[in-house]
DNA sequence: ACCAAACGTTGGTGCTGCCAACGTTGGTTC
DNA sequence: GAACCAACGTTGGCAGCACCAACGTTTGGT
């Protein structure tokens, strides 16, 4: 937005920070990642399926925090784009079964760097240790409010 | 949502930590006002009037960081409750002048209260050296990316 | 006198997180 | 085997939020 002398009630306010901070940040990654033509859930996906092997849309939207609904068009995007296949299980004819193609693992090694990069001009201000002890803290919290 | 295992990738990102807590602050504080029948907004707007006391809706629009146009329906709202004044300003008949009214001031301290209440549940996990660190670090980052 | 800028207001847009419902399939219990 | 419940993918929709464009009005600067 651009917020000029904000009341010290909310510039000491977790939730006010965390809200800004969330909105500069996805305002950020956004950006960065749809100039490579990405998304940021289709890093989260690609993350998952690299991280932890094939897996259902449910899931994966389990372990990225999207809805199952969501994954649908997420997934059909990633597949249209040679990154993923998705194709029944055998095992259990519920399921689609979502795969990493060698496409996806190069595509997501790239965006790696990309969000790498942009990580660091989000986090601009702060030092090395200041990043860590940030990600730590943050992650306290978000792990108590029901990630695991 | 409810996130079970999330990819390391994720786990480490600044502005994926920052978009799942923002979403479980706005959950808890959202709800934890709304059950006294006010809005996170609602707060912003009162803290600075009383912080700086009468402003234009412009003027609050920038402070809060809450958009002019949106500013509108909020100052109605506000001022249809009392909790507000909204006169035409006689030195500048372009702007409105926004006032803080007895009843908003005697409101802003009891959801002062409340929204205290609500932070604590939010950083729960936190020390209170960490908290402070917590607001720190945060406030560094929303402050270079536009907020003063 | 003219022009640019700021104001309040209306209306609208896109994204996001979420919910409900459905038909299908699998597992559990009698 | 029958009956039941739970999970899956999918569709459609909803509400909140941040944001933008345009307008008529008013002000200040040149």
């Amino acid at each position: 937005m651009e917020i000029e002398n904000a009341p010290d009630r909310l510039r000491g306010l977790p939730s006010w920070l965390l809200n800004q901070g969330a909105l500069a940040a996805n305002r950020i990654v956004g950006e960065g990642l749809a100039a490579v033509g990405a998304h940021r859930s289709h890093f989260a996906v690609l993350s998952a399926l690299d991280e932890f092997g094939a897996a259902s849309q449910a899931a994966l939207g389990r372990r990225c925090g999207i809805d199952r609904s969501d994954m649908v068009a997420l997934v059909n995007a990633l597949s249209r784009d040679g990154l993923v296949a998705k194709r029944p299980d055998p095992a259990d004819r519920r399921r689609n079964v979502i795969t990493l193609t060698t496409a996806g693992r190069r595509r997501l090694r790239s965006l790696d760097t990309v969000v790498a990069r942009l990580q660091g001009a989000l986090v601009a201000p702060l030092s090395a240790a200041e990043r860590r002890q940030l990600v730590v803290l943050l992650r306290r919290v978000v792990e108590h409010h029901g990630a695991t």
